[in-house]
RNA sequence: GGGUCGCUAGCUCAAUGGUAGAGCUGCGGACUUUUAAUCCGUAGGUUCGGGGUUCGAGCCCCCGGCGACCCA
């Protein structure tokens, strides 16, 4: 550091900048590269150019300098600094000064070397940003907690990093791309809340000052673009982050990127496929093959249409035992008892039927992605009453990789049920369930105005990728959030 | 929340309880065709923090911090 300090102030001794506000670029690295796509060995173009990028490699022999310069889309040139090209004074200070890590400018001709590398032979060169920092070995991977806590030399020094970035931007693109074909509206709604609802999970809290009132960041969007849905806007989607104030683990982040989407007159099989073919055309759009391949070489096969599991029967199987939603709670605790299933003593009979289901069936999915059909109505406070199966409601799971995807519903509609169901949430959290939803009356009031019958999704964008690419959740983060140091 | 593993030089990693080391990086020097250049020389440490056991602790024990993985 103070070595290129020292540098960084020789520079301004010499009377150049190691800051420059610009450098004289003519075209990129990558331009360059497609421009001269196969040049024979020892040749000269005549064309002279201009380009900057950050010097990753060095190699000096004396009187002829070699600099690899990588630009930021990964297009990679060699710079080739001589005395015959420059002069002493500025082949010295090249040597004096550049370090690996530094952003040069280069002008002069696009030349290849005797080794037929694509260079560009320097007329002139220029200091574009000093690096005072060292960059770690660049042939070595850093550590997991400098990939997160320094992600800006994570991108510098892994090609995968930057892969992962452009690998999330594109999934996004996929996603609006598919959802806008469909005529859907991508719409923003409050991520600050008066009220918080949605979901079930325990909220951030803040204040704003100049309302002197009590605000939650959002845990889920699905309540507003619900009202939009009755305003008439009958297809809409939002993609943006929820807040949830829980632990994070290898696939939980407290700020987490969600897809929400409504569709009018759809009901939740007509949503499962739209979300299988939204995901579908992702792994196309990323990767051009539906069959997904994982760092651990493990194939991951998206294609066709997937598996459906009904929740009840499944667990009934794995129990011997038919479960229904008429099953007594006793004895679905006593399954949880001898499964070593631990839930709170105040756990209604559904939530221990997911327990027995997530302890017994989960696994049993083998990577395919699967449909878990048709849930308890006590946990489900959003979704509609199954159209046959009593104590049922129509919602179904996404399991990819035994990660929860998604999400479908037939939405809840009727503004006298909902009523009901939320009225018993708000028992539920004067209890002293942090989890439980509040009674949103402004909510209500929308559904009295009249909802369509709609179907509804959600979808983890950073379990997407994740099951996409086969990486932790903060992997596919740019910057999650770290503790901080010491 | 529980368990396992990890934290040592700028980076990646070594080191039976007995003088803290290597490679790369850095610094000085040589070299006009190198590709992680090479060669010669050289510097570099609060072993995550605190406490304990011991003649002696990077290593063993306890508490704490941060991270990864597994489980709930």
């Amino acid at each position: 550091m103070r070595i290129r300090r020292d540098k960084r102030d020789r520079l301004a001794g010499a009377g150049l900048e190691a800051y420059p506000v610009q450098v004289p670029i003519t075209t990129t690295i990558s331009a360059v590269r497609t421009s001269y796509p196969e040049l024979p060995i020892d040749h000269q173009t005549g064309a002279l150019v201009g380009i900057a990028g950050r010097v990753i490699f060095q190699r000096n022999t004396g009187k002829l300098c070699f600099a690899t310069l990588r630009a930021g889309d990964g297009s990679e040139i060699q710079a080739m600094v001589s005395l015959a090209g420059v002069g002493e004074a500025a082949l010295d200070l090249w040597k004096d000064i550049v370090d690996i890590g530094d952003h040069i400018f280069i002008h002069g001709e696009v030349i290849t070397s005797k080794r037929g590398e694509l260079s560009v032979l320097a007329d002139s060169w220029l200091m574009a940003a000093k690096a005072l920092r060292p960059l770690p070995v660049v042939h070595k991977p850093l550590n997991e907690e400098s990939r997160v806590r320094q992600r800006y030399v994570d991108l510098i020094v892994r090609p995968q990093a930057r892969q992962v970035a452009r690998t999330r931007v594109a999934t996004v693109a996929s996603i609006r791309k598919s959802l806008d074909a469909r005529g859907y509206l991508e719409i923003e709604t409050p991520m600050l809340q008066t009220m918080h609802g949605g979901a079930t999970a325990r909220p951030f809290v803040t204040t704003s000052n100049a309302f002197d009132l009590q605000l939650f960041l959002r845990i889920a969007p699905e309540l507003f673009l619900k009202r939009a849905v009755v305003g008439g806007l009958e297809r809409v989607y939002e993609i943006n982050r929820n807040f949830r104030n829980e632990g994070a683990d290898s696939t939980h982040s407290p700020e987490f990127a969600m897809l929400e989407f409504y569709e009018a007159y759809a009901d939740y099989r007509v949503m499962a496929t739209i979300t299988r073919e939204l995901i579908q055309a992702a792994a196309r759009a990323v990767f051009d093959s539906e069959q997904v391949t994982h760092p651990d070489g493990s194939v991951h096969d998206l294609s066709g249409v997937w598996p459906e599991v009904s929740l009840y029967e499944a667990v009934s199987t794995a129990l011997s035992f038919e479960v229904t939603p008429m099953t007594p709670h006793d004895k679905l605790r006593s399954y949880c008892d001898a499964a070593g299933i631990s839930v709170e003593p105040t756990a209604v009979s559904g939530k221990l039927v997911e327990e027995l289901f997530e302890h017994y069936v989960i696994e049993s999915f083998d990577g395919r992605p699967t449909f878990v059909m048709d849930f308890p109505v006590d946990t489900s406070p959003l979704v509609r009453d199954h159209r046959t199966d009593i104590g049922k409601v129509e919602k179904w799971d996404l399991y990819i990789n035994g990660n929860e995807q998604a999400t479908g519903y037939s939405e809840l509609v009727d503004p006298v049920i909902q009523r009901q169901r939320l009225t018993e949430q708000a028992a539920l959290g004067a209890r002293g369930d942090a989890e439980a939803m509040q009674l949103d009356e402004d909510f209500l009031r929308a559904l009295e105005h009249g909802m369509p019958p709609t179907g509804g999704v959600g979808l983890g964008i950073d379990r997407l990728l994740m099951a996409l690419t086969g990486l932790g959740i903060r992997e596919t983060i740019l910057f999650p959030l770290v503790k901080p140091e010491r």
